[in-house]
DNA sequence: CTGCTTGTTGCAAATCATTTGCAAGTGGCA
DNA sequence: TGCCACTTGCAAATGATTTGCAACAAGCAG
């Protein structure tokens, strides 16, 4: 099998990032091009510290990248994720991608890795019917230990 | 099918659940008592901030919660889930229930479901399989609209 | 190129969830 | 009955995130 989801490359430069915002009659200033960047430069799902961090000194306010997180994750351009602890994490998403899909979490070192496997849709389906819900999504992220550090 | 899991009916009564805190000598205390009857009286997992509230006023302070579920997290008597929003939120298990279950959470009017459905543990494996990973479990947790919120 | 309008940002203070230090209090066994 | 480790209240500390507000700047109109 192998459902082979997106991989976090060819997300589109900074100019094509830049042109969502446009699109969407938002300003392409210095503090968003420098998060888009960061997101663009990272496969991995990043929190607003991590962000933050890679920031050069005054690139921007703390506050900027979290109204800055709102604001692509409204637009679509970002997903939000939430492990165990901490705060929220980040991907950038490609055009057109939902960002559906799960992650297998290292519980010693923290390291993530992307799953392509995901919960039966048969399965949502039939929870969905038998309560009488519609809309339904799920939220499945996996846990456990790494080769180094079992 | 229908795995029928534990219902949140018949956990024990008061006297059963002091008795297990007893058995790992620890002491049955006034907050205790009245979070774990908070537990009991309540099929759905609870916030800290509801717990408080349903103590009558001088109960206990705050921190005594927080610190009770955890003191009972690690104990095994409660389990603890984070939904989207809010902070954590705690069910009390049987004994001998390791609490692994999950919840189908209305996005409209926040009411709670229980799942019986599971991820797939032939899936599960695979996964841990394919990345070296061990001791690999799972997070999963459905939003949807509710009958009423539709 | 200039001005204007509106979206944006920095800064500081406010919230919310949770944790912790410390001294005072108390279950439960000796 | 007493002792002592386990608990608790209180207040202050943390960590994550949000918000008010006034100063600013991107992008379009002219």
């Amino acid at each position: 099998m192998s459902v082979s989801h997106r991989h976090r490359t060819d997300l589109g430069g900074l100019p094509e990032l830049a042109e969502r915002l446009r699109r969407q009659s938002r300003k392409v200033t210095g503090p968003r091009q420098a998060i888009l960047d960061i997101l663009r430069r990272h496969r991995h799902p990043l929190s607003i510290r991590e962000i933050f961090g890679e920031l050069s000194r005054g690139d921007c306010d703390l506050a900027t990248v979290y109204r800055s997180m709102h604001l692509l994750e409204k637009m679509g351009m970002v997903k939000r994720f939430h492990f165990e602890r901490g705060g929220a994490r980040f991907e950038l998403l490609k055009e057109g991608d939902d960002g559906h899909h799960h992650h297998l979490v290292c519980r010693g070192c923290s390291q993530v890795v992307e799953i392509e496997d995901c919960f039966p849709l048969e399965l949502e389906k039939r929870i969905a019917r038998r309560n009488g819900f519609k809309s339904v999504t799920h939220r499945l992220e996996f846990f456990g230990l790494c080769p180094r550090c079992q």
